[in-house]
DNA sequence: CCCCTGACTAGAA
DNA sequence: TTTCTAGCCAGGG
């Protein structure tokens, strides 16, 4: 198996523009399922030029420290966001490919 | 091997 | 709505 890092980088680069996934999901899809948490602890410290901010909590929270840039971030891509500054779970006006914890095909 | 940290998650208060 | 608790996982000391 490749290396946990390699394998969540790749996922996480295989996100397109508007695409949203949570750390479980992308932790499942790198072959680690439940791992979630050290997804987020080698986002948070990896220099790697993975698009980390179309990575969000299973709620649609964003991250904590970047929170506003990321949202700024997603905002730009199309991603929709709640009153309480969380992401949308799926519905959107515009309704298009989101991503949500819920398939995991591509 | 043991212990601790953390951008997690689901559920209970 | 927000805060807390317990469970999980990979990494590092």
């Amino acid at each position: 198996m490749v290396g946990f890092e390699s394998a969540v980088a790749a996922v996480v680069a295989a996100l397109g523009p508007g695409e949203v996934a949570s750390y479980g999901e992308v932790a499942a899809e790198a072959g680690y399922p439940g791992a979630a948490r050290a997804v987020g602890n080698f986002l948070r410290r990896t220099t790697e030029p993975v698009p980390w901010w179309r990575v969000v909590a299973a709620s649609g929270r964003l991250a904590p420290g970047a929170a506003a840039e990321q949202r700024r971030r997603l905002e730009a891509e199309g991603v929709v966001f709640t009153e309480s500054g969380r992401v949308a779970p799926r519905a959107t006006p515009t309704a298009r490919g989101d991503r949500w914890p819920t398939a995991s095909g591509n």
